[in-house]
Parts: structure tokens; C-alpha cells; sequence
DNA sequence: CGCGTACACAACTAAATGGTTGTGCAACGG
DNA sequence: CCGTTGCACAACCATTTAGTTGTGTACGCG
């Protein structure tokens, strides 16, 4: 693609999660840091595949590094998930009035043509 | 990539949600059903690819669309928003859990160590 | 020191993504 | 009936993605 020049925060995010290996890496990480081998373990794929996907939800700021010894330790970094909670939220209640009042029509059909 | 063989539901939505152009077509949408032209009219990009963006939002379930004569206008789908902000919110949790016992432990280290 | 462990970087690849242009086709309006 | 409108399908292309293998390197340990 000619692709977008500045991939926006949101976009990372929700890209981030749109992998179901890296939503497993973030649920490991929900119960406890662990290093990349750790993460690596569960998964039939290699350490350096897991590597670029940490890589990817470090972009997305979804997890953070430290660097402890020859560990590379892996942590949750909640302040983006918040981002992306905020965009679906605001766009549900849009989408959740429109419902109702959509519902109200249906409804209202039913009232005419099923007496 | 070799590849998910059944690429599932919430990456769906999240795939579909991790592009400008496409959350700007549903937010084009909270505002009320339109056409293709119309919700192709404010990019600078064909109208064959705002089409492409749609199916992508279609698949995703984010999306319904009806044929009312020539037209093909489009209405969101908010079942599948619920998906996403469902696993948002309960990682979301589990995340600020372990924040605050962070949180928690900081403020035990300050105590100590700042009398 | 020399070895193992834990990880990253590089190069390669297949497939998916996001765009283009060109074309077809169904429906409405004169 | 014929042109225009509204849209989808197809072929093509560049870029990105998600994986691979192979290799390098920093650190800790005996």
C-alpha cells in the first residue's frame, strides 16, 4: 500500500491485538511478568517469533521492558488497553442509542403488523 | 506469515478496528446508515477501496448492509463492538489488580525508605 | 577462561493488506 | 430504450506481516 505515513496510536493498539498469539502473551502477562523464553514456551514457534511479537506490543506500548541481567523481563503497560477501551466505550453508546431507537421502529412495526 | 488457519473472531474486529480509515467509516456510520459514495466522499481514495474497507468491516461483523435498489447502504453492527470492549474491560481489570498491589508496593518501599 | 543461557539482529519467504485501474452490471430516470 | 448512477469484481502492484533459519553477543557460572 501507499500506506498511511504516521501510523496513529489507536491503530497500533488495536493492530497489537489483533493477533490471538500476542492476546495469549498479554494474558500470560496478566498473571505475572515472565521473561521471553517463558512466554515462548506454551507456543509452537520459535523464541525469535515470540521476540517480534513482544516487539510489536512494546510499540503499542502495551508492554514495557526491563533489563535484568541476562533477562529481559516482561511487564504489562495498561495506559494504551486505556486508549482503546475509551474509543470502543464512546463508539458503544453511540452505537447503543441507535439501537434503541431502532428497536423502537421494530417494535413499533410489529405493533402494526402482527395485531 | 504460514498463518492462523481460522483467524477468529475478535481479531476480526480488532483487525478491522486497527485502521483510520475504516474506524473514521464507522464513525461516519454512528451518525446514520449511508451509501458507499457518500461514506467514500471525504477520502482521497477510490471508491473501489472504500468498497474493500466495507467488506473488511462486514466480515468483522461491525457492519450489515442491505439493497434497497441500486443503493447499498450501509448500518453498523454493534454485537461484535461488545466482543472487543468485553476483552478490553476484563483484561482492563486484571491489569489495574495488578497496578494497584504495584502501586501498593511502591508506597511500601516510599515508607521505608523516605521516613 | 570457556561454556551455557537468554535474547536480539539479519536475511529470506509466503501470504495478507491496502491501494490502483479497468470493466461489468443492475436499476432508475429521461 | 438508452444513458447515468451506484456499486462490485478482477487483475495487478507495493508494502507489511508473520513466520523461518542462521548467527552474534552479553551475561552469569563453574
Amino acid at each position: 500500500m501507499v500506506g498511511s505515513v504516521t501510523t496513529d496510536e489507536l491503530s497500533l493498539v488495536f493492530g497489537a491485538l489483533a493477533d490471538p498469539t500476542r492476546r495469549a502473551i498479554l494474558e500470560r502477562l496478566a498473571r505475572g511478568d515472565a521473561t521471553v523464553n517463558q512466554l515462548a514456551e506454551p507456543f509452537a514457534m520459535s523464541q525469535q517469533a515470540i521476540s517480534k511479537h513482544i516487539k510489536v506490543l512494546e510499540k503499542a506500548r502495551l508492554v514495557r521492558r526491563t533489563r535484568a541481567a541476562q533477562a529481559r523481563p516482561c511487564a504489562l503497560d495498561a495506559v494504551r488497553l486505556d486508549a482503546a477501551a475509551g474509543w470502543i466505550a464512546e463508539h458503544r453508546r453511540i452505537w447503543a442509542d441507535r439501537y434503541d431507537r431502532l428497536d423502537e421502529h421494530i417494535a413499533h412495526l410489529r405493533e402494526r403488523n402482527e395485531p
